[in-house]
DNA sequence: GCTACTATTATTGCATTCACTTTTTGACCA
DNA sequence: TGGTCAAAAAGTGAATGCAATAATAGTAGC
Protein backbone atom coordinates (compact mmCIF):
# COMPACT_ATOMS: atom_id res chain seq x y z
CA UNK A 1 0.00 0.00 0.00
CA UNK A 2 2.92 2.56 0.32
CA UNK A 3 5.54 1.98 -2.29
CA UNK A 4 5.07 1.91 -6.00
CA UNK A 5 7.09 4.90 -6.94
CA UNK A 6 8.37 5.40 -10.44
CA UNK A 7 12.40 4.99 -9.37
CA UNK A 8 13.94 6.24 -12.23
CA UNK A 9 12.01 9.49 -12.45
CA UNK A 10 12.74 10.90 -8.99
CA UNK A 11 16.64 9.96 -9.01
CA UNK A 12 18.10 10.07 -12.18
CA UNK A 13 21.82 10.86 -10.48
CA UNK A 14 22.89 7.79 -12.09
CA UNK A 15 25.36 10.50 -13.50
CA UNK A 16 27.53 10.85 -10.05
CA UNK A 17 27.61 7.44 -9.51
CA UNK A 18 28.75 6.94 -12.91
CA UNK A 19 31.16 9.49 -13.36
CA UNK A 20 33.48 8.20 -10.52
CA UNK A 21 35.03 5.39 -12.62
CA UNK A 22 33.09 5.63 -16.39
CA UNK A 23 36.69 5.81 -18.35
CA UNK A 24 37.40 2.30 -16.97
CA UNK A 25 33.65 1.07 -16.82
CA UNK A 26 32.62 1.57 -20.56
CA UNK A 27 34.71 -1.07 -22.16
CA UNK A 28 36.04 -4.20 -20.87
CA UNK A 29 33.47 -6.80 -19.75
CA UNK A 30 34.23 -7.06 -16.33
CA UNK A 31 33.86 -2.87 -16.17
CA UNK A 32 29.99 -2.83 -17.76
CA UNK A 33 28.91 -5.87 -15.61
CA UNK A 34 30.55 -4.10 -12.58
CA UNK A 35 28.34 -0.63 -13.62
CA UNK A 36 25.16 -2.70 -14.50
CA UNK A 37 25.51 -4.99 -11.46
CA UNK A 38 25.98 -2.11 -9.05
CA UNK A 39 22.94 -0.29 -10.57
CA UNK A 40 21.35 -4.00 -10.13
CA UNK A 41 21.61 -3.94 -6.45
CA UNK A 42 21.40 -0.04 -5.47
CA UNK A 43 18.08 0.15 -7.22
CA UNK A 44 16.90 -2.45 -4.92
CA UNK A 45 16.03 -5.39 -6.92
CA UNK A 46 17.65 -7.83 -4.64
CA UNK A 47 16.73 -8.20 -1.15
CA UNK A 48 18.87 -6.93 1.92
CA UNK A 49 21.05 -9.92 2.99
CA UNK A 50 19.35 -12.02 -0.31
CA UNK A 51 21.96 -14.77 -1.27
CA UNK A 52 23.55 -13.69 -4.88
CA UNK A 53 24.21 -16.97 -6.63
CA UNK A 54 26.89 -16.85 -8.76
CA UNK A 55 25.47 -18.76 -11.88
CA UNK A 56 22.04 -17.17 -11.62
CA UNK A 57 23.97 -13.67 -12.25
CA UNK A 58 26.40 -15.41 -14.94
CA UNK A 59 23.24 -16.19 -16.63
CA UNK A 60 21.39 -13.24 -16.17
CA UNK A 61 24.34 -10.74 -17.62
CA UNK A 62 25.26 -13.77 -19.85
CA UNK A 63 28.46 -13.95 -18.98
CA UNK A 64 30.80 -16.74 -17.43
CA UNK A 65 31.72 -16.20 -13.67
CA UNK A 66 35.73 -14.86 -13.57
CA UNK A 67 34.23 -11.27 -14.49
CA UNK A 68 31.53 -11.42 -12.11
CA UNK A 69 33.46 -12.63 -9.63
CA UNK A 70 35.82 -9.71 -9.91
CA UNK A 71 32.68 -7.38 -9.82
CA UNK A 72 31.76 -8.40 -6.96
CA UNK A 73 34.96 -8.51 -5.38
CA UNK A 74 34.82 -4.32 -6.22
CA UNK A 75 31.30 -4.05 -4.87
CA UNK A 76 32.46 -5.91 -1.67
CA UNK A 77 35.70 -3.09 -1.38
CA UNK A 78 32.86 -0.19 -1.87
CA UNK A 79 30.68 -1.90 0.81
CA UNK A 80 27.89 -2.92 -1.51
CA UNK A 81 27.57 -6.45 -0.84
CA UNK A 82 29.25 -8.91 2.42
CA UNK A 83 31.72 -11.75 0.66
CA UNK A 84 31.27 -14.82 3.19
CA UNK A 85 34.40 -17.21 2.38
CA UNK A 86 33.30 -20.08 0.99
CA UNK A 87 29.42 -18.97 1.04
CA UNK A 88 29.00 -16.70 -1.50
CA UNK A 89 28.06 -12.97 -1.52
CA UNK A 90 24.97 -11.53 0.25
CA UNK A 91 23.62 -8.22 -0.05
CA UNK A 92 25.14 -5.76 2.48
CA UNK A 93 22.48 -5.21 5.17
CA UNK A 94 22.96 -1.80 6.97
CA UNK A 95 21.54 -1.80 10.71
CA UNK A 96 20.58 1.71 11.77
CA UNK A 97 23.54 2.30 13.07
CA UNK A 98 25.57 1.77 10.01
CA UNK A 99 23.10 3.83 8.07
CA UNK A 100 23.39 6.85 10.85
CA UNK A 101 27.41 5.99 9.76
CA UNK A 102 27.11 6.76 6.51
CA UNK A 103 24.83 9.71 6.83
CA UNK A 104 27.07 11.19 8.93
CA UNK A 105 30.07 10.17 6.72
CA UNK A 106 28.07 11.95 4.11
CA UNK A 107 27.48 14.95 5.63
CA UNK A 108 31.08 15.27 5.94
CA UNK A 109 31.47 14.94 2.93
CA UNK A 110 28.97 18.04 1.82
CA UNK A 111 30.47 19.58 4.55
CA UNK A 112 33.81 19.78 3.03
CA UNK A 113 31.88 19.94 -0.02
CA UNK A 114 30.49 23.43 1.18
CA UNK A 115 33.44 24.55 2.35
CA UNK A 116 35.47 24.28 -0.79
CA UNK A 117 32.98 25.26 -2.69
CA UNK A 118 33.12 28.86 -1.15
CA UNK A 119 36.55 28.90 -2.46
CA UNK A 120 35.75 27.75 -5.56
CA UNK A 121 32.58 28.90 -6.79
CA UNK A 122 31.69 30.96 -9.88
CA UNK A 123 28.83 33.87 -9.82
CA UNK A 124 27.67 31.94 -12.32
CA UNK A 125 27.23 28.76 -10.68
CA UNK A 126 26.01 30.97 -7.51
CA UNK A 127 23.07 32.14 -9.56
CA UNK A 128 22.18 28.76 -11.19
CA UNK A 129 22.56 27.06 -7.37
CA UNK A 130 19.48 30.00 -6.40
CA UNK A 131 17.43 29.76 -9.26
CA UNK A 132 17.11 26.18 -8.64
CA UNK A 133 16.20 26.95 -4.33
CA UNK A 134 13.31 29.35 -6.01
CA UNK A 135 12.21 26.72 -8.46
CA UNK A 136 11.88 24.31 -5.11
CA UNK A 137 10.77 26.82 -3.06
CA UNK A 138 7.81 26.90 -5.58
CA UNK A 139 7.74 22.71 -5.17
CA UNK A 140 7.50 23.48 -1.52
CA UNK A 141 5.05 26.16 -1.78
CA UNK A 142 3.13 23.41 -4.04
CA UNK A 143 3.45 20.53 -2.00
CA UNK A 144 5.13 18.95 -5.21
CA UNK A 145 7.24 16.44 -2.79
CA UNK A 146 8.68 14.69 -6.44
CA UNK A 147 9.80 17.79 -7.72
CA UNK A 148 11.30 19.23 -4.19
CA UNK A 149 13.50 16.22 -3.84
CA UNK A 150 14.58 15.94 -7.51
CA UNK A 151 15.69 20.13 -7.37
CA UNK A 152 17.12 18.89 -3.87
CA UNK A 153 19.56 16.45 -5.02
CA UNK A 154 20.36 18.40 -7.75
CA UNK A 155 21.55 21.71 -5.40
CA UNK A 156 23.34 19.40 -3.37
CA UNK A 157 25.27 17.76 -6.38
CA UNK A 158 25.85 20.92 -7.59
CA UNK A 159 27.85 22.32 -4.08
CA UNK A 160 29.97 19.09 -4.57
CA UNK A 161 30.76 20.10 -7.98
CA UNK A 162 31.63 23.35 -7.01
CA UNK A 163 34.36 21.53 -4.64
CA UNK A 164 36.34 21.42 -7.85
CA UNK A 165 37.63 18.08 -6.09
CA UNK A 166 37.17 14.96 -8.19
CA UNK A 167 38.21 13.16 -5.73
CA UNK A 168 36.01 14.23 -3.15
CA UNK A 169 33.01 14.11 -6.23
CA UNK A 170 34.06 10.49 -6.54
CA UNK A 171 33.65 9.36 -2.52
CA UNK A 172 30.40 11.03 -2.58
CA UNK A 173 28.87 9.25 -5.25
CA UNK A 174 30.55 5.90 -3.93
CA UNK A 175 28.90 6.56 -0.46
CA UNK A 176 25.76 8.09 -2.10
CA UNK A 177 25.29 4.63 -3.85
CA UNK A 178 25.49 2.96 -0.52
CA UNK A 179 22.57 4.58 1.21
CA UNK A 180 20.48 5.47 -2.23
CA UNK A 181 18.33 2.63 -1.28
CA UNK A 182 17.11 3.70 1.60
CA UNK A 183 17.23 7.56 1.36
CA UNK A 184 14.94 7.06 -1.70
CA UNK A 185 12.59 5.33 0.92
CA UNK A 186 13.31 8.20 3.92
CA UNK A 187 12.84 10.85 1.75
CA UNK A 188 9.04 9.89 1.28
CA UNK A 189 8.71 9.16 4.61
CA UNK A 190 10.07 12.51 5.86
CA UNK A 191 7.46 13.99 7.87
CA UNK A 192 5.63 17.01 6.14
CA UNK A 193 6.64 19.22 9.42
CA UNK A 194 10.22 18.59 9.02
CA UNK A 195 9.38 20.04 5.58
CA UNK A 196 9.85 23.90 6.65
CA UNK A 197 12.53 23.36 8.10
CA UNK A 198 14.66 22.05 5.87
CA UNK A 199 13.23 24.41 3.37
CA UNK A 200 14.93 27.12 6.03
CA UNK A 201 17.70 25.06 6.17
CA UNK A 202 18.27 25.83 2.37
CA UNK A 203 18.32 28.98 2.78
CA UNK A 204 20.86 29.41 5.15
CA UNK A 205 22.70 27.37 2.71
CA UNK A 206 22.46 29.82 -0.11
CA UNK A 207 23.17 33.09 2.51
CA UNK A 208 26.42 31.72 3.46
CA UNK A 209 27.24 30.48 -0.40
CA UNK A 210 26.36 33.74 -1.55
CA UNK A 211 28.78 35.17 0.95
CA UNK A 212 31.33 32.56 0.75
CA UNK A 213 30.97 31.60 4.48
CA UNK A 214 33.41 28.51 3.76
CA UNK A 215 33.35 27.42 7.59
CA UNK A 216 29.72 28.52 8.10
CA UNK A 217 28.47 26.60 5.85
CA UNK A 218 30.72 23.82 6.65
CA UNK A 219 28.46 23.66 10.10
CA UNK A 220 24.91 24.58 8.27
CA UNK A 221 25.43 21.26 5.64
CA UNK A 222 26.35 19.07 8.39
CA UNK A 223 23.60 20.02 10.66
CA UNK A 224 21.60 19.34 7.54
CA UNK A 225 22.41 16.22 7.06
CA UNK A 226 22.21 15.00 10.67
CA UNK A 227 18.21 16.10 10.28
CA UNK A 228 18.01 13.84 7.10
CA UNK A 229 19.63 11.00 9.23
CA UNK A 230 17.72 11.51 12.28
CA UNK A 231 14.38 11.16 9.57
CA UNK A 232 15.75 8.09 8.03
CA UNK A 233 16.72 6.01 10.72
CA UNK A 234 13.27 6.65 12.32
CA UNK A 235 12.07 5.90 9.06
CA UNK A 236 14.06 2.28 8.81
CA UNK A 237 12.78 1.60 12.67
CA UNK A 238 9.14 2.20 11.48
CA UNK A 239 9.74 0.09 8.68
CA UNK A 240 12.05 -2.37 9.97
CA UNK A 241 9.74 -5.27 9.94
CA UNK A 242 8.93 -5.06 6.26
CA UNK A 243 12.60 -4.39 4.92
CA UNK A 244 13.69 -7.74 5.24
CA UNK A 245 11.54 -9.35 2.62
CA UNK A 246 10.93 -6.53 0.35
CA UNK A 247 10.52 -7.08 -3.50
CA UNK A 248 12.44 -9.68 -4.51
CA UNK A 249 12.57 -11.89 -7.74
CA UNK A 250 15.59 -14.21 -7.31
CA UNK A 251 16.49 -16.57 -4.17
CA UNK A 252 15.49 -14.20 -1.77
CA UNK A 253 15.13 -16.97 1.16
CA UNK A 254 17.60 -14.69 3.67
CA UNK A 255 17.30 -18.18 5.50
CA UNK A 256 19.88 -18.85 7.81
CA UNK B 1 71.57 10.97 -0.80
CA UNK B 2 68.46 11.69 0.92
CA UNK B 3 66.10 8.71 1.36
CA UNK B 4 67.61 5.37 3.43
CA UNK B 5 65.05 5.91 5.98
CA UNK B 6 63.60 3.12 8.28
CA UNK B 7 60.23 2.56 6.61
CA UNK B 8 58.10 0.20 9.22
CA UNK B 9 59.59 1.98 12.66
CA UNK B 10 58.50 5.59 11.35
CA UNK B 11 54.75 4.70 9.82
CA UNK B 12 53.46 1.34 11.93
CA UNK B 13 50.22 2.55 11.11
CA UNK B 14 49.52 -0.73 8.94
CA UNK B 15 46.83 -1.21 11.56
CA UNK B 16 44.60 1.71 10.19
CA UNK B 17 44.55 0.34 6.75
CA UNK B 18 44.69 -3.22 8.17
CA UNK B 19 41.09 -2.74 10.31
CA UNK B 20 39.13 -1.80 7.76
CA UNK B 21 38.66 -4.91 5.92
CA UNK B 22 40.63 -7.42 7.99
CA UNK B 23 37.70 -9.73 8.32
CA UNK B 24 37.82 -10.64 4.52
CA UNK B 25 41.45 -10.85 4.07
CA UNK B 26 42.49 -13.10 6.61
CA UNK B 27 41.25 -15.76 4.73
CA UNK B 28 41.16 -16.97 1.38
CA UNK B 29 44.25 -16.43 -1.38
CA UNK B 30 42.58 -13.23 -3.15
CA UNK B 31 42.16 -11.21 0.25
CA UNK B 32 45.77 -12.02 1.48
CA UNK B 33 47.17 -10.85 -1.86
CA UNK B 34 44.87 -8.15 -1.84
CA UNK B 35 46.21 -6.91 1.50
CA UNK B 36 50.07 -8.27 0.23
CA UNK B 37 49.95 -6.26 -2.85
CA UNK B 38 48.88 -3.21 -1.40
CA UNK B 39 51.28 -3.17 1.08
CA UNK B 40 53.55 -3.73 -1.45
CA UNK B 41 52.89 -0.77 -3.34
CA UNK B 42 51.82 1.53 -0.75
CA UNK B 43 55.41 0.89 0.58
CA UNK B 44 56.79 2.62 -2.92
CA UNK B 45 58.31 -0.85 -4.14
CA UNK B 46 56.90 -0.01 -7.99
CA UNK B 47 57.77 3.07 -9.19
CA UNK B 48 55.17 5.68 -10.06
CA UNK B 49 53.59 4.63 -13.13
CA UNK B 50 55.47 1.95 -13.23
CA UNK B 51 54.06 -0.98 -15.21
CA UNK B 52 52.89 -4.16 -13.40
CA UNK B 53 52.65 -7.33 -15.40
CA UNK B 54 50.49 -9.51 -14.16
CA UNK B 55 52.98 -12.73 -14.81
CA UNK B 56 55.50 -11.22 -12.46
CA UNK B 57 53.87 -10.57 -9.49
CA UNK B 58 52.23 -14.19 -10.28
CA UNK B 59 55.66 -15.80 -9.54
CA UNK B 60 56.55 -13.38 -6.95
CA UNK B 61 53.46 -14.26 -5.19
CA UNK B 62 53.47 -17.78 -6.10
CA UNK B 63 49.96 -17.66 -7.27
CA UNK B 64 47.88 -18.08 -10.41
CA UNK B 65 46.65 -15.03 -11.98
CA UNK B 66 42.93 -15.25 -11.11
CA UNK B 67 43.55 -14.17 -7.65
CA UNK B 68 45.79 -11.45 -8.56
CA UNK B 69 43.73 -10.15 -11.25
CA UNK B 70 40.64 -9.81 -8.85
CA UNK B 71 43.06 -7.86 -5.94
CA UNK B 72 44.15 -5.17 -8.95
CA UNK B 73 40.54 -4.65 -9.59
CA UNK B 74 39.91 -3.81 -6.10
CA UNK B 75 43.40 -1.65 -6.11
CA UNK B 76 41.77 0.28 -8.84
CA UNK B 77 38.44 0.88 -7.74
CA UNK B 78 40.82 1.91 -4.71
CA UNK B 79 42.34 4.69 -6.71
CA UNK B 80 45.96 2.93 -5.73
CA UNK B 81 46.35 1.83 -9.76
CA UNK B 82 45.42 2.28 -12.93
CA UNK B 83 43.86 -0.18 -14.92
CA UNK B 84 44.36 0.50 -18.76
CA UNK B 85 42.58 -1.97 -21.12
CA UNK B 86 44.05 -4.59 -22.86
CA UNK B 87 47.45 -2.53 -21.67
CA UNK B 88 47.44 -3.63 -18.44
CA UNK B 89 48.13 -2.30 -14.64
CA UNK B 90 50.23 0.69 -13.74
CA UNK B 91 50.76 1.98 -10.22
CA UNK B 92 48.59 5.19 -10.38
CA UNK B 93 50.95 8.23 -10.61
CA UNK B 94 49.59 11.40 -8.18
CA UNK B 95 49.32 14.89 -10.03
CA UNK B 96 50.35 17.78 -7.64
CA UNK B 97 46.49 18.43 -8.38
CA UNK B 98 44.94 15.07 -6.98
CA UNK B 99 47.82 14.63 -4.23
CA UNK B 100 46.17 18.61 -3.47
CA UNK B 101 42.50 17.26 -3.53
CA UNK B 102 43.82 13.88 -1.65
CA UNK B 103 44.72 16.10 1.23
CA UNK B 104 41.83 18.35 1.50
CA UNK B 105 39.19 15.38 1.21
CA UNK B 106 41.83 13.87 4.33
CA UNK B 107 41.28 17.00 5.79
CA UNK B 108 37.32 16.69 5.51
CA UNK B 109 37.40 13.38 7.07
CA UNK B 110 39.69 14.89 9.80
CA UNK B 111 37.33 17.63 10.51
CA UNK B 112 34.45 15.30 10.25
CA UNK B 113 36.00 13.11 12.94
CA UNK B 114 36.71 15.72 15.28
CA UNK B 115 33.14 17.08 15.07
CA UNK B 116 32.35 13.52 15.92
CA UNK B 117 34.90 12.99 18.71
CA UNK B 118 33.14 16.29 20.30
CA UNK B 119 30.01 14.33 20.56
CA UNK B 120 31.33 10.89 21.98
CA UNK B 121 34.76 11.33 23.26
CA UNK B 122 35.31 10.42 27.00
CA UNK B 123 37.07 12.26 29.62
CA UNK B 124 39.68 8.93 29.39
CA UNK B 125 40.68 9.53 25.90
CA UNK B 126 40.95 13.03 26.17
CA UNK B 127 43.74 12.13 29.04
CA UNK B 128 45.23 10.01 26.78
CA UNK B 129 45.89 12.60 23.72
CA UNK B 130 46.31 15.16 26.00
CA UNK B 131 49.53 12.65 27.65
CA UNK B 132 50.30 12.19 23.94
CA UNK B 133 49.99 15.73 23.15
CA UNK B 134 52.65 16.42 25.82
CA UNK B 135 54.51 13.50 24.50
CA UNK B 136 55.05 14.83 20.93
CA UNK B 137 55.45 18.83 22.53
CA UNK B 138 58.90 16.92 24.34
CA UNK B 139 59.84 15.71 21.18
CA UNK B 140 59.23 19.18 19.59
CA UNK B 141 61.36 20.16 21.88
CA UNK B 142 64.07 18.04 21.77
CA UNK B 143 63.75 18.20 17.64
CA UNK B 144 62.67 14.60 17.57
CA UNK B 145 61.19 14.29 14.03
CA UNK B 146 60.78 10.81 13.68
CA UNK B 147 59.10 10.85 17.28
CA UNK B 148 56.93 13.55 16.75
CA UNK B 149 55.48 12.38 13.67
CA UNK B 150 54.87 9.20 14.88
CA UNK B 151 52.96 10.50 18.29
CA UNK B 152 51.10 12.96 15.93
CA UNK B 153 49.39 10.29 13.63
CA UNK B 154 48.54 8.46 16.55
CA UNK B 155 46.59 11.63 17.71
CA UNK B 156 45.32 11.96 14.27
CA UNK B 157 44.22 8.49 14.65
CA UNK B 158 42.89 8.30 17.98
CA UNK B 159 40.74 11.38 17.17
CA UNK B 160 39.13 9.15 14.13
CA UNK B 161 38.48 6.68 16.61
CA UNK B 162 36.87 8.68 18.99
CA UNK B 163 33.80 9.37 16.03
CA UNK B 164 32.68 5.99 17.05
CA UNK B 165 32.20 5.74 13.29
CA UNK B 166 33.79 2.64 11.54
CA UNK B 167 32.74 3.20 8.39
CA UNK B 168 34.57 6.36 9.08
CA UNK B 169 37.66 4.86 10.13
CA UNK B 170 37.75 2.50 7.08
CA UNK B 171 37.78 5.33 4.44
CA UNK B 172 39.58 7.53 6.49
CA UNK B 173 41.91 4.78 6.23
CA UNK B 174 41.51 3.80 2.95
CA UNK B 175 42.57 7.26 1.71
CA UNK B 176 45.35 7.81 3.67
CA UNK B 177 47.12 4.65 2.10
CA UNK B 178 46.63 6.38 -1.18
CA UNK B 179 48.62 9.29 0.39
CA UNK B 180 50.83 7.40 2.65
CA UNK B 181 53.73 7.59 0.16
CA UNK B 182 54.19 10.62 -0.46
CA UNK B 183 53.35 12.07 3.02
CA UNK B 184 55.98 9.44 4.17
CA UNK B 185 58.81 12.09 2.19
CA UNK B 186 56.84 14.91 2.57
CA UNK B 187 56.91 14.98 6.64
CA UNK B 188 60.97 15.11 6.27
CA UNK B 189 60.71 17.62 3.51
CA UNK B 190 58.81 20.09 6.03
CA UNK B 191 60.32 23.17 6.48
CA UNK B 192 61.03 23.37 10.10
CA UNK B 193 60.01 27.16 10.50
CA UNK B 194 56.39 25.35 10.19
CA UNK B 195 56.96 23.09 13.34
CA UNK B 196 56.29 25.35 15.57
CA UNK B 197 53.24 26.50 13.62
CA UNK B 198 52.12 22.66 13.61
CA UNK B 199 52.67 22.74 17.04
CA UNK B 200 50.56 25.62 18.32
CA UNK B 201 47.87 23.99 15.88
CA UNK B 202 48.28 20.93 17.55
CA UNK B 203 47.47 23.00 21.25
CA UNK B 204 44.34 24.49 19.98
CA UNK B 205 43.25 20.93 18.82
CA UNK B 206 43.99 19.39 22.07
CA UNK B 207 42.20 22.83 23.65
CA UNK B 208 38.68 22.53 21.28
CA UNK B 209 38.71 18.73 21.91
CA UNK B 210 38.98 19.69 26.00
CA UNK B 211 35.94 22.17 25.12
CA UNK B 212 34.37 19.46 23.21
CA UNK B 213 33.90 22.63 20.93
CA UNK B 214 33.21 20.23 17.51
CA UNK B 215 32.50 22.94 14.99
CA UNK B 216 35.59 24.87 16.32
CA UNK B 217 37.60 21.49 15.97
CA UNK B 218 36.43 20.82 12.65
CA UNK B 219 37.75 24.35 11.32
CA UNK B 220 41.16 23.78 13.19
CA UNK B 221 41.46 20.55 11.83
CA UNK B 222 40.67 21.39 8.36
CA UNK B 223 43.14 24.28 8.63
CA UNK B 224 45.79 22.01 9.74
CA UNK B 225 45.57 19.95 7.02
CA UNK B 226 45.64 22.44 4.59
CA UNK B 227 48.97 23.14 5.88
CA UNK B 228 50.15 19.63 5.68
CA UNK B 229 48.76 19.91 1.72
CA UNK B 230 50.89 22.94 1.51
CA UNK B 231 53.83 21.34 2.78
CA UNK B 232 53.36 18.08 0.77
CA UNK B 233 52.85 20.01 -2.93
CA UNK B 234 55.19 21.97 -1.96
CA UNK B 235 57.44 18.85 -1.58
CA UNK B 236 56.55 17.17 -4.84
CA UNK B 237 57.04 20.14 -6.89
CA UNK B 238 60.26 20.45 -5.33
CA UNK B 239 61.26 16.70 -6.39
CA UNK B 240 58.87 16.20 -8.74
CA UNK B 241 61.94 15.09 -11.39
CA UNK B 242 63.16 12.15 -8.82
CA UNK B 243 59.76 10.86 -8.26
CA UNK B 244 59.60 9.41 -11.71
CA UNK B 245 62.53 6.92 -11.40
CA UNK B 246 62.67 6.01 -8.08
CA UNK B 247 63.75 3.00 -6.49
CA UNK B 248 62.40 0.13 -8.43
CA UNK B 249 62.87 -3.28 -9.25
CA UNK B 250 60.30 -4.90 -11.73
CA UNK B 251 59.95 -3.61 -14.44
CA UNK B 252 60.26 0.18 -14.34
CA UNK B 253 60.27 1.87 -17.65
CA UNK B 254 57.91 4.52 -17.46
CA UNK B 255 58.36 4.65 -21.42
CA UNK B 256 55.39 5.71 -23.53
C1' DG C 1 69.87 6.06 -42.93
C1' DC C 2 65.13 6.68 -41.87
C1' DT C 3 60.28 5.56 -42.18
C1' DA C 4 56.47 2.49 -42.91
C1' DC C 5 54.49 -1.92 -43.01
C1' DT C 6 54.22 -6.74 -41.69
C1' DA C 7 55.07 -10.74 -38.91
C1' DT C 8 56.17 -12.46 -34.54
C1' DT C 9 55.98 -12.32 -29.73
C1' DA C 10 54.08 -11.20 -25.44
C1' DT C 11 50.23 -9.97 -22.55
C1' DT C 12 45.66 -9.29 -21.45
C1' DG C 13 40.45 -10.72 -21.14
C1' DC C 14 37.48 -14.19 -20.50
C1' DA C 15 35.87 -19.09 -20.45
C1' DT C 16 36.52 -23.47 -18.79
C1' DT C 17 38.09 -26.90 -15.58
C1' DC C 18 39.47 -28.95 -11.27
C1' DA C 19 39.69 -29.13 -6.25
C1' DC C 20 37.73 -28.17 -2.02
C1' DT C 21 34.18 -26.47 1.19
C1' DT C 22 29.55 -26.13 2.47
C1' DT C 23 24.95 -27.59 2.36
C1' DT C 24 21.46 -30.73 1.77
C1' DT C 25 19.33 -35.15 1.75
C1' DG C 26 18.57 -39.58 3.42
C1' DA C 27 19.27 -43.40 6.28
C1' DC C 28 20.15 -45.40 10.65
C1' DC C 29 19.74 -45.36 15.50
C1' DA C 30 17.93 -43.91 19.87
C1' DT D 1 9.35 -39.18 16.08
C1' DG D 2 13.50 -36.77 16.56
C1' DG D 3 18.48 -36.57 16.23
C1' DT D 4 22.92 -37.72 14.38
C1' DC D 5 25.93 -39.16 11.00
C1' DA D 6 27.12 -40.03 6.22
C1' DA D 7 26.98 -39.51 1.44
C1' DA D 8 25.63 -36.90 -2.46
C1' DA D 9 24.79 -32.49 -4.50
C1' DA D 10 25.65 -27.79 -5.07
C1' DG D 11 28.48 -23.83 -4.94
C1' DT D 12 32.68 -21.41 -4.29
C1' DG D 13 37.99 -20.63 -4.89
C1' DA D 14 41.65 -20.86 -7.76
C1' DA D 15 44.38 -22.72 -11.98
C1' DT D 16 44.68 -23.47 -16.67
C1' DG D 17 43.60 -22.79 -21.56
C1' DC D 18 42.21 -20.19 -25.53
C1' DA D 19 41.10 -16.15 -28.28
C1' DA D 20 42.00 -11.33 -29.06
C1' DT D 21 44.55 -7.17 -28.55
C1' DA D 22 48.73 -4.61 -28.06
C1' DA D 23 53.92 -4.39 -28.17
C1' DT D 24 58.07 -5.60 -30.55
C1' DA D 25 61.14 -6.74 -34.04
C1' DG D 26 62.42 -7.28 -38.57
C1' DT D 27 62.18 -6.25 -43.39
C1' DA D 28 61.30 -3.65 -47.38
C1' DG D 29 60.89 0.68 -49.62
C1' DC D 30 62.19 5.40 -50.18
Amino acid sequence: MKREIPNETVFPDHSAAAISDARKEESSLHGEILARLRDYIVEGNIADGGRIPERQLCAMFGISRTPLREALKVLASEGLVDLLPNRGARVRQLSARELAELFDVMGGLESLAGRLACENIEEQEVAEIERLHYEMYGCYLHRDMQGYFRINQLIHQKIVEASRNTTLMAAYANFAGRIRRIRYSANFARKRERWGEAMREHELILDALRRRAGSELSDILFQHLRNKQAAAVEYMDETSVHTTNRDQSSTLNSKK
